[in-house]
DNA sequence: AAAATAAAAGAGTTTTTTGTCTTTTATTAA
DNA sequence: TTAATAAAAGACAAAAAACTCTTTTATTTT
């Protein structure tokens, strides 16, 4: 409780393996992936409205995500973002990856950039498990698959 | 290479599960209790020295996990931070949920608020079970076993 | 008791991440 | 071909995290 406002480090800071930016990220994606089955398009208000995400800030990382070819786009009227045959083959490897980068899959989880199997730290081992459990849950979600699984459930991307 | 350079998310944002502070802060107190076996004491600028960290910055965080009970302290000449019989029961976990919350153990992997069993995000079921592991690997790993694995190899802490 | 030492406390600064706003460019429908 | 639409681009602004510096307080040794 009040506790907690006087603590410099705790609960203040709360964190979790993605960062905010690809938590929008895989949401989006996500979104978009169920909202256009049949040739459809969504615009970023009704993303950011479905995600409930700032428009501009998934905006731009919309287009950071259609360069790098995990969704597609397309400007003008009934434009908006949508999935191809081709997109749909991406895994949530592919996100995370284009995101935050590869640490969260390679990197130490005592940051330390030297560790390794010859010099490894103390956790070393036991991470690697971890973290190749995460990568392998990411790595085989295909969008397509997913696309699947929202036909028959209800998820929800939205925090509301 | 300098294609990284030209992109907006990707790899210029690093994240890992952890905190750089929560890194810091396991270190640090792995640290402390590799070189306090036998009543010894260690001041924060060996302890930054020896895992390559922003003295000042240990120096508070220290500040925080002795109040908290997780490391001892002593003011004065001969004075520093140091493990005993108590501290030396805590476990990783304690330093991460006091540094970067529960949301690691207890939180959506998508940021969702609201995400539940009733009202599961997409991911929540597999997530759930890559929490369980990491959370498992943390809290069964007290100090004080860490000290006798430092006794029979060599492991590093420092990132140089 | 005085001087020296080392943590505690607190008030900064810098950098990174997150989020906002405006202008431009591409596309399409009328 | 013009007007409307929606993404792309870029420049800012705010908030959070990471890091620095100075002063104070407690302890110990001489």
């Amino acid at each position: 409780m009040s506790f907690i406002k006087f603590c410099y480090l705790c609960a203040i800071q709360q964190k979790w393996m993605f960062s905010k930016t690809c938590e929008y990220a895989i949401r989006a994606v996500m979104f978009i992936t169920r909202e256009t089955k049949d040739g459809k398009r969504v615009g970023v208000r009704e993303i950011a409205e479905g995600i409930d995400s700032p428009v501009h800030f998934i905006a731009k990382i919309l287009q950071e995500l259609s360069k790098r070819g995990i969704v597609q786009s397309l400007k003008g009227p009934t434009g908006g973002f949508y999935m191809d045959g081709n997109t749909l083959t991406h895994t949530l490897a592919d996100i995370v990856l284009a995101v935050d980068g590869d640490k969260l899959f390679n990197g130490c989880g005592l940051g330390l950039s030297e560790c390794s199997e010859k010099q490894p730290c103390p956790l070393h081992a036991e991470f690697k498990k971890i973290r190749k459990d995460l990568h392998e849950l990411l790595a085989r979600t295909k969008l397509g698959e997913l696309q699947d699984k929202f036909d028959m459930s209800t998820f929800y991307l939205s925090r509301r």
